[in-house]
DNA sequence: CGGCGAATTGACGGACGTCAACTGCTGTGG
DNA sequence: CCACAGCAGTTGACGTCCGTCAATTCGCCG
């Protein structure tokens, strides 16, 4: 329950964090908790009012929305990321379920304290306002994949994405289950195997949870990616030391961090 | 080009400026201009660096995605609403074009200004931390909306959003042509001819841009409107003075005034 | 060993996109 | 004033993509 300075440098690394003023962030993490849950615990469900803002330490998380009965995934979160700070920010009720994916340690911070924060000091407030920022455009990339692609097209681009975000070489593992990332994707277990099916043209093999790229270059032409869309492949950063809070906010998923 | 007063005091009144100093919001439009645009102008383009945060203040305008020559529109925006805050918040290329439907005033604050009004006003970093959130839960709605529900319930919610958002009489009139709402629920303008005919059973008669709803509670039966997905029902703001910065931001199209 | 759930495969049906033809409106120019 | 072009909207036919249902296989864990 009480932080281990380890991880409280991680969580002060944060973009979020890394401009607050040290009384700040002192007063945030005070009363916070960091509390472990195992596999499928539901952190908080949709609808319901969110008391915590939440940084997913270690370990893999996901966010879900429902309609009549029926279920989809929004975001896969990676460590380190932030959640439902859009909400924190508005005190409003939740519009999305987090669920933990596999175990996980999770730091918990008081809303309210994260709200006075802001007031108190223009640094973390205007944090705030980037992270934000980032999720929305990652959530803008989002919607315009699921709205302008096809199922294999977005299967395509998700796994040139992940392949540069496990180091480029041609083999890569997918890091969950592959109904999670149906559902993700927007369709079905069974389409997603029928679009993995697909692209075996394109050189992909799968193996259980171990996928290979034999021939990017006719995955790629397919993929089309696009870096209004896939924020993976950013330009050279010409702004320096901007761009990549924007990144890593999208790094999970084919999308974004979502808050 | 100078302001009229009437338009500084509307721009005045918006959430995101009526909690800053007043001296910040005066250097904010200080540098600003107020231009009228003819139907039809593209005022800014996908991919292009943004170099002014804009805030409609008359007119009708829409944010459109594209991708290998598809194109869909994301949001449409009414009166008085600012859009692209968060490319200009990142100083980052934008993500969708931006277009105006009718002719339109418009009022341009340099984005430099904006940031560096958030840097020194926490009062106006807070606000722009909340509007931020806004359309980032205006987007999460959104996509629930795209990937949980059949085309013609998004019609049917569309439908019952509008007539409220019109005084809740049984006839609403569509505010735009036909072809940019299909592009806005996801669809082609020849399936939204067969999802207004799917929903005669139901009560809904169309004539030109005219629509009246004749049988609400069974059209509501199958729209099945939900306040996590359709911000136009928000419970009764049991924490006072929140809640409408989220509803106003949300009250274009199905979903955002997205920035 | 037995059972459960994930993943795959096939068959089927429905939803949606595409193409084409037709209507009706509007604005233009002879 | 009317003829015509152009575009939005509608309708029909058709094909494809995708969801649903069912059966089967496989791996994991009790």
């Amino acid at each position: 329950m009480p932080m281990r300075s380890v991880d409280i440098e991680r969580v002060r690394a944060l973009p979020l964090f890394q401009c607050a003023a040290q009384r700040t962030f002192d007063n945030l993490i005070a009363g916070a908790f960091l509390q472990k849950f195992p596999a499928g615990t539901t952190l908080l469900m949709e609808g319901d009012p969110v008391d915590f803002l939440y940084v997913l330490i270690e370990g893999l998380a996901e966010l879900q929305g429902t309609w009549n009965d029926k279920e989809t995934t929004l975001a896969v979160l990676r460590p380190v990321s932030t959640f439902i700070l859009a909400a924190v920010v508005l005190d409003a009720d939740a519009l999305m379920t987090a669920r933990t994916i596999e175990r996980s340690d999770i730091l918990m911070i008081s809303g309210e304290s994260v709200r006075r924060a802001m007031k108190e000091d223009a640094g973390f407030a205007v944090a705030v306002a980037e992270e934000l920022s980032g999720c929305y455009r990652g959530l803008v990339r989002t919607v315009k994949n699921q709205k302008l692609r096809g199922a294999s097209e977005r299967l395509a681009n998700y796994l040139l994405a992940e392949q540069v975000s496990q180091g480029g070489g041609p083999t890569l593992i997918l890091p969950h289950e592959k109904r999670v990332l149906a559902s993700l994707l927007g369709m079905t277990p069974e389409n997603l195997s029928r679009a993995f099916a697909n692209l075996t043209d394109y050189g992909v093999t799968v193996n259980g949870p171990q996928v290979t790229l034999l021939r990017p270059i006719a995955l790629d032409r397919l993929a089309k990616p696009d870096r209004l869309i896939d924020s993976h492949l950013q330009p050279s950063a010409a702004r320096v030391g901007m761009a990549d809070r924007e990144c890593r906010a999208s790094a999970a998923g084919t999308i974004g961090a979502l808050n």
